[in-house]
DNA sequence: CTGTTAGCGCGTTCAG
DNA sequence: CTGAACGCGCTAACAG
């Protein structure tokens, strides 16, 4: 079944099916009226991978995250989804844990399949992966974290200047032995929102400060240990920093396990928020970021890369997380 | 370029190319040593489309879910991930929202595509979008839900026995007045979870027994909506059976907003458990779904069909099912 | 065990 | 504005 079979039984070229299908070129309404007939009277499905391979266009982007089970990133995942399909896209997703090994794999696996383009968070800061995707003239959207050395769109949220605001937030409530359970080293996000933290200290000029940085994988479990392990410090911190919903979700695990109270004891404040869909009683103090936004924001920019080609250079969107104060940090609550 | 370039620099046919990539076929161990220096030193990567043009076969496959931001199916979308992956398959995720309409678009897209097979959560309980999936000959493995008259591979979890052990647990608790907070009408998980309920109910044999059971959809909304209209019946109930984790959040939500204790006032039972890592303070006495297995069951029998052309008749699959009792049931926690 | 030939279904190109 | 011919890159079928 193909669309000479189409063409055939609404007695015009096959051509004019195509076209007709697809928008491209003119068809009269009257074949029009004709073909879409002999298309659901034979329940013709148009073959994607013939016209892929012979316009060298496809129809279908992908989205490359590094832990789908982070709401965070379920997120983007919608938000790409809605926007790409809105516009007739199809959205392979690829989940890579943190690992470039695979990473590199599924990068080959999209390329083969000739994907129109890769919406990617790179699971480490080198430019490999990017460079590769981009050998192949295979648009790219870099989402969520920094590739050193390469230049590309690029859409995040500011992380060093949300975690400036909870930084500082812990300071003017007098905190100063501050425990900072940040993600992996060579990870921008970490980076930055250690760097906003340390921007906040340095400005705020307070004496015997006591600032400890732990690093770790953003998981719970990582969160639970660098936790554990801060709480046998003297002197025992009074406040956390945690670098993401994951590392927090253990850090509150690791003081109720060794019964130290939030916020009495231990102040704690996030970077990420967790969807009020999934929270019962919203507890910790957060920089949320905007991530369907960011979802949003990417797969348009490579969708207008895959409309217009002309190159209007490179551009980095960056959108501000929202503070939200809630019990976990013990500052007075919004009204 | 494309395999003649390969095969060129190579000096073999680009028949032997092909074979080599695909492991189809015997290729010496002389010739695969240039044929892959020849790949590596052209930067080659195949071209999926052509390949799937010829041989109608795609190492892709599609999973349809009706909710990406239910932890349930983000777990089912990883177990089916990790399991093609390994495979060779990519996936193609889509999220139909509960939406018919969204589905059929979806799955004429994926069968456009030529997808080599689909694992679908369907949005309702009619034949039509599977038969249509089948109609184009692509196999299909049906998940979690039922449809009626219609005979396929099906894995789901005993949405019946959960119910039935959670309303059991009620009513030996001494429960007599009770809300059963159930999903959407046509939707076999909502219909057996309910159906559950009542066997219990029947087989306790109580007297004076209230039972009042709600519709609505699968959402935290819908959950709150009918706990604020339970909880001003009278007499008010004193346990409620939520279908779903986001019902259950819903309902919790909506107690606190009218001052109602979990459990001292009123005992919730549900279905669905949420991620450990996504909760602090695990507070809910639910039946958890084997979510990973689920996902990881469909995706294998799929590959098997895809690979097996031998069919062997449809198979169910039914997977128990695990009481897990917390603190919201005002039952006696297990040590 | 390897190579040759032909064609999958579509869209581009160019002619009518 | 519509149609005919060709070829995209690959592999099935068959030949050597």
């Amino acid at each position: 079944m193909n669309i000479r079979d189409v063409a055939k039984k609404a007695g015009v070229a096959p051509i004019t099916v195509s076209r007709c299908i697809n928008d491209s070129g003119y068809c009269s309404p009257e074949a029009r009226i004709r073909i879409e007939a002999a298309i659901s009277e034979l329940g013709f499905v148009p073959n994607r991978l013939a016209s892929g391979l012979r316009s060298k266009r496809t129809k279908t982007i992908a989205l490359v995250v590094t832990d789908i089970t982070n709401p965070f990133f379920t997120t983007i995942a919608r938000a790409v989804e809605d926007t790409a399909g809105e516009a007739g896209y199809t959205v392979i997703f690829s989940n890579t844990d943190e690992d470039p090994l695979k990473e590199k794999k599924y990068i080959q696996m999209l390329l083969e399949q000739r994907v129109g383009g890769i919406i990617l968070v790179p699971a480490q800061s080198t430019p490999d992966s990017a460079s590769f995707i981009r050998q192949h003239e295979t648009p790219i959207v870099i989402l969520d974290r920094r590739i050193d050395n390469f230049k590309a769109d690029f859409v995040r949220c500011d992380s060093e200047q949300g975690a400036y605001q909870l930084m500082s937030m812990l300071l003017s409530l007098g905190h100063r032995d501050i425990a900072i359970l940040s993600g992996p080293v060579g990870v921008s996000t970490s980076e930055d929102r250690v760097a906003g933290c340390k921007r906040a200290i340095s400005e705020a000029k307070a004496g015997n400060l006591n600032i400890q940085t732990f690093y770790g994988p953003f998981t719970q479990q990582s969160g639970y240990d660098m936790s554990i392990k801060v709480m046998a410090k003297h002197p025992r911190p009074t406040a956390i920093f945690a670098a993401n919903n994951f590392i927090a979700i253990g850090a509150l695990k690791a003081l109720q396990a060794v019964n130290v109270r939030v916020p009495e004891d231990v102040a704690i404040v996030a970077f990420d928020d967790l969807p009020q869909a999934l929270i019962t009683f919203p507890f910790l103090t957060v920089a949320s970021q905007p991530a369907y936004e960011m979802g949003k924001k990417a797969a348009e920019i490579l969708l207008s890369k895959l409309s217009n080609e002309n190159e209007t250079g490179f551009q980095e969107i960056v959108l501000p997380a929202e503070i939200i104060i809630r019990q976990s940090s013990g500052s007075p609550v919004k009204p």
